[in-house]
DNA sequence: ATTAAAATATGATTTTTGTCATACTTTCAG
DNA sequence: CTGAAAGTATGACAAAAATCATATTTTAAT
């Protein structure tokens, strides 16, 4: 079994704030899990009973809408931790995650993360802030939403895949989604976001290579994306 | 001043973990506001250091986008919190806070609220849960923005406003919102909203009363809402 | 290697929504 | 009381986006 004080990811996440102690504590009752792209951690509606913490590769957090869209609400990188907000708020969980490339993910039971909540003050406060962090984002996305054009949509999401996923050799964007799950972040149509980017890559600011996105323009996207 | 011990507000926000020592620590350093109908308590950007409690009245919590438009996020009741992210996070006001009745909001110092997250536990849990309700709200409510269409959203909005706030005595919505603001809550064009409410009316799921509004068909409107 | 299935792409069309113009109504300051 | 300003309402039109149809390409299973 590996050794939470040794695993590169938790000065990244809330974790940072454990004590030696606290980690090989954690590191006797975690269980570690590889997830194969595709495949989901969890599932909406279902009971976690503790958190999972992300050590290598990109999750999607989605919520299927009444129409039978799925709405991508989050994704999720390695240092980040899954499932928090089920479990503080006693409920199944309200979003699925599903990979998106294969994964490294640990499971540490809630009795475990709550006696953390106990005895360390700071391991509360910092999960309070990714909280507030993550309910300022959702707000922000919200607006968005609510008051911004597909277009203006697609441009800040293919800017925020490049800042938070980077690129490969070639340039295109490194997170490989599919045009439905593209579409599935910006919240629209497969068809009008393969237009859109179609349109983008006729109007030179960005290449489609196959499947992959290269940006070409970037402030002209950025002015695009408001 | 008057006594948070004895405020009849207490008991429905996360406050009600304190003691009765604490309630008497918070009343001496608290200070009370009234303020009148369109009023800001805080704005967008603005650093507030420290949290309302809305003892009276209902505000709304609203965020200019980059096309001028205010976009309402959440409105907020007698009983609730205000500010709590932004003191957490140690950041400025993501959202602003204006007024949509006179309120009565006693104003509680940032130094006073962490030094109750150190010392009671239960404060922080309670705090804890109302922030991730408001994230899983969030959620919610991004994905209906951005996968159900204006009419659904309106009508989800009325039922929302009904259940929450309440009817006047000729059945109409209690809380009063200008057709602008009704239409900054759904995320749509204010004369699309007025538009969407002349069809409903002509249909005879609600009936306009001057500018109230009241629900005249809940079933119907439901099936509407998804 | 071959083929069925899935993903990507594009056109045609319809529906939804936003914008602009304008009229009517209510509110409120002087 | 009166008139300006703000809010509500409606029509005409334009723009944005969804839907449906269909073609093409890619992927994966046999």
């Amino acid at each position: 079994m590996s050794k939470c004080e040794q695993c590169i990811v938790k000065q990244f996440s809330s974790l940072k704030a454990l004590t030696k102690d606290e980690l090989l504590k954690m590191a006797d009752c975690k269980t570690s899990y590889t997830i194969k792209k595709g495949e989901p951690i969890f599932e909406e509606g279902e009971t976690t009973n503790g958190i999972y913490c992300v050590k290598d590769g990109v999750c999607k957090l989605s919520k299927l809408s009444s129409n039978g869209k799925d709405q991508i609400v989050k994704l999720v990188k390695p240092g980040e931790l899954l499932g928090q907000r089920s479990m503080i708020s006693e409920e199944p969980a309200n979003l699925s995650a599903v990979a998106l490339e294969d994964m490294e993910v640990c499971f540490i039971p809630k009795s475990e993360i709550l006696q953390f909540f106990n005895q360390n003050n700071q391991f509360s406060m910092n999960v309070m802030k990714t909280i507030c962090g993550d309910l300022k984002e959702a707000d922000e996305h919200m607006v968005d939403m609510a008051q911004k054009s597909v277009k203006e949509r697609l441009a800040s999401t293919l800017l925020y895949l490049e800042e938070n996923f980077g690129t490969n050799a070639d340039g295109s964007l490194r997170l490989q989604l599919s045009r439905e799950e593209l579409a599935g972040m910006i919240g629209t149509a497969t068809e009008s976001c393969i237009r859109m980017l179609s349109e983008l890559n006729k109007n030179g600011l960005i290449e489609l290579i196959g499947k992959h996105i290269k940006i070409i323009d970037k402030s002209k996207l950025r002015r695009l994306a408001d």
